[in-house]
DNA sequence: CGCCACTATGACAACGTTGTCTCCCCACGG
DNA sequence: CCGTGGGGAGACAACGTTGTCATAGTGGCG
C-alpha cells in the first residue's frame, strides 16, 4: 500500500480511501491511485483489514468425518448455501473418525477466528471446546451429539427410524431380522442399534444378538459376515443396513448371492431406486440437517444467547420394494 | 494478550514467549501466565500472528462447481489429503457453474491471502486472475483448462475416452449411437462431444446430429429427449452419457422403458456395477486428478518457477455389461 | 475583508502479534 | 573488589490496514 502511495504521490490513507470507495477523494487523485494499483498489482490484505476493523473473518468451520462421503458432501453443500447467504465462506476438514484430528481441526479453526464451527463429532470428549465457546466462538454439533458438554445439537431421529424399519419388515412377515451397523463407537450406529432392539421388542420379535454385526463397513468386513447371517435354519430373512456405507457394501456382497433377503437401509443413497429390487430406505433430509445446523449457528453468531437447543429432525420410510420381499 | 499480561503481572512480550514455548522464561513466571491464560480463556489470534510474522495463512482455496456432487467431493477429499500433508487447510466454494461466482470466490480467496488456488473453472475468461498470479498466488486449473490465459492445468483424456466408448459400442455391433452430454458451454462436455464425433469418424459410423443432445442434466430435461432418441426406424441402439449426472438421469429415464439401449457412461459412479445390467463406464481416477493438481500447486507454492505445465491423465474403459448389449 | 463551511488530504494511532534490542540482576572467575 | 557473561524480562517497532483528528485550500456570504 505504501508502494502504491509513493507511486501515486499520495499518502497511504488516500490509497485506503480509494480502495474502500470512500467519498471525498478528488477524481484525478483517485485515477492516479487506481493506475498505481493496476501497475503494481496491489491487493489489499483482508487479514490486516479485519484485524484493524475488529470485524469477523467471514468464515465458518465445518468438520465432518470425510468430505468425500456423499452424505457429508451433501451436508457440506447445504452448509455452504446458508453460509453464502450470510456472506461467509466455509473452511472444511475431515476428521477421519479420529477424535484427535477433530480436536486439532476445531482448535485450529478457532485460532483462525472463524465466526463459528459446525462439528460432526468423531470423539466423545468435547471439554476442549468449552474455553473456545466461552471465548465467543459458537459451536453447533450435527448428526451426533457432543460427548460431555451441553451444546446446540441437530440430530435425526435414529431411534424412531430404525423402529420403523423393523416394523416394516415385520409387517411383511419377517421374524428373523439381522442388523448390520457401523462401529458401535459412532453415536448414530449405537443409536440405530438401540432402535433395532426396541423395534424388535415392540413388534414381539426376538432380539437375537447373533444377528447383529457392528463394524466399520468395508467390502471385506461386510462380505465375510453376510453369508453367516443369512444361512442356516436360524438365518435371517431380512437385514437392516445401519447407514449408506453399510448398505452399499452389503448390496455388493449380496450381488451374487443365491438368496436375496429383504432389506431396508437407514440413509437414502443415489440410485437406490434403480436397483433390482429398488432399495427401501429410512430417508432423512441431509440438506435439512445442514440447513438447520447452519441456521442455528448463524443465530448464535448474531448474538442469540438463549439456552442450548436440541433439534431432532424426522425421518420417513420410503418403501421401494426391497423391504417388501417375502421371507 | 495485554489482559493476560496484566493479570499475570508480566509484560505482553512474556505472554507471547509463553504462548510460543520460547525458552528463557522462568518456570514460575510461565506458570502464572498459563494460569492467567486459562482464567481468561485467551486464544492467540492467528491472523495477527501471520500478519506480524509475514508467514502464510496456511490455507488454499478450492473452487468447484458443486461440493455436493460426488465427483467434486471426491476431488475435494483428495485435495484435502495433500493440503493436510503440507500443513494447510482448504477453503472450498461452489461456483454453481456461474463464472461471476467463480470470479468472486477466486478474488475473495486471494484477498484472504490463500497460499494458492485450485479452480475447476466455470467461465472461459480468466484474465482477472493474471494480477493475482503475478502478485504471487499460484493457480492451478483442474478438470477444465483456463479460458484465455496460460496456466498450470490438469485434465483427463476426454477425447480419447469418448473415442474408446464409441469404439467399444461399434465393436458390439452398434451403428446408431446417441450422445447425451451436459451443456456445451462446459469444456469437458464439448470435448467429449468432439471425441464422440471423432470416434464415429474413426469407426466409420455416420455422425448424426439428430442423435446428439447437449444440455444441463435434470430428470426432466433428460426424460423428455430420451424416447425421441431411441424410437423410430432411425433411433439409436446405444447411448453414451457425457458425465455421471447425465448417466444417472438417463438411467432413471430408461428405468421403465420397454427397450433398453446399450449404454456407456463417461465417469464412473457408485453402484454402477450393481445395476442391471451393470453400467460400462469410461473411468478415470478422480482422486488422482485432485492429487496431481494439488501436488502441482504446492510445487508452485514452494517456489517452482518452471513453465506452466499441462497434465492429461489417462482414462480407461471398464466393461461391465451395459455396453455389450446387442443392438 | 473576515469568517465559515466544505472539500481534499495527511499524520498518527491502533488492531494483536512477534522480532530486535536493551536492560537488570546475579553468579562466577580473576 | 571488579569485570564478564548469561538468564530473564520489558520497551519499542513493525506487519498492512483503517478510524480519528488535524490541516490546508477554496469559495461564498455578510
Amino acid at each position: 500500500m505504501s508502494d502504491v502511495a509513493r507511486l501515486a504521490g499520495v499518502s497511504i490513507k488516500t490509497v485506503s480511501r480509494v480502495v474502500n470507495d470512500e467519498p471525498a477523494v478528488h477524481p484525478d487523485t483517485a485515477e492516479r491511485v487506481v493506475a498505481a494499483i493496476e501497475q503494481l498489482g496491489f491487493r489489499r490484505n483482508l487479514g490486516a483489514r479485519n484485524l484493524r476493523r475488529g470485524s469477523s473473518t467471514g468464515t465458518i468451520g465445518l468438520i465432518v468425518e470425510d468430505v468425500g462421503n456423499p452424505f457429508y458432501s451433501e451436508l457440506n453443500r447445504a452448509v455452504e448455501r446458508i453460509a453464502t447467504s450470510f456472506g461467509r465462506h466455509v473452511l472444511t476438514g475431515s476428521s477421519e473418525e479420529n477424535s484427535d484430528r477433530e480436536r486439532e481441526l476445531a482448535l485450529e479453526f478457532c485460532a483462525r477466528r472463524v465466526d463459528g464451527v459446525l462439528v460432526v463429532p468423531a470423539g466423545l470428549q468435547h471439554g476442549y471446546l468449552v474455553p473456545e465457546m466461552r471465548a465467543g466462538t459458537p459451536v453447533v454439533f450435527l448428526d451426533r451429539p457432543a460427548g460431555d458438554i451441553v451444546a446446540d445439537t441437530v440430530l435425526v431421529d435414529n431411534l424412531g427410524g430404525t423402529i420403523e424399519a423393523v416394523t416394516h419388515l415385520v409387517a411383511h412377515g419377517h421374524r428373523r431380522i439381522a442388523f448390520v451397523g457401523d462401529s458401535p463407537d459412532i453415536f448414530t450406529a449405537a443409536e440405530r442399534l438401540r432402535g433395532f432392539r426396541e423395534g424388535c421388542v415392540r413388534n414381539g420379535v426376538s432380539y437375537d444378538e447373533s444377528l447383529v454385526v457392528m463394524r466399520t463397513p468395508t467390502p471385506d468386513s461386510i462380505g465375510h459376515v453376510v453369508s453367516a447371517l443369512l444361512t442356516g435354519p436360524d438365518g435371517a430373512t431380512a437385514v437392516i443396513a445401519g447407514n449408506n456405507r453399510v448398505a452399499v457394501n452389503l448390496l455388493r456382497a449380496l450381488a451374487h448371492a443365491a438368496h436375496r433377503p429383504a432389506m431396508v437401509s437407514f440413509d437414502d443413497f443415489e440410485l437406490a431406486d434403480l436397483l433390482d429390487p429398488p432399495v427401501t430406505v429410512v430417508a432423512h433430509d441431509v440438506s435439512a440437517l445442514g440447513h438447520a445446523a447452519a441456521e442455528l449457528l448463524f443465530a448464535r453468531i448474531q448474538g442469540d444467547q438463549s439456552a442450548p437447543r436440541k433439534v431432532v429432525l424426522p425421518v420417513h420410510l420410503v418403501a421401494r420394494g426391497s423391504g417388501e420381499v417375502a421371507p
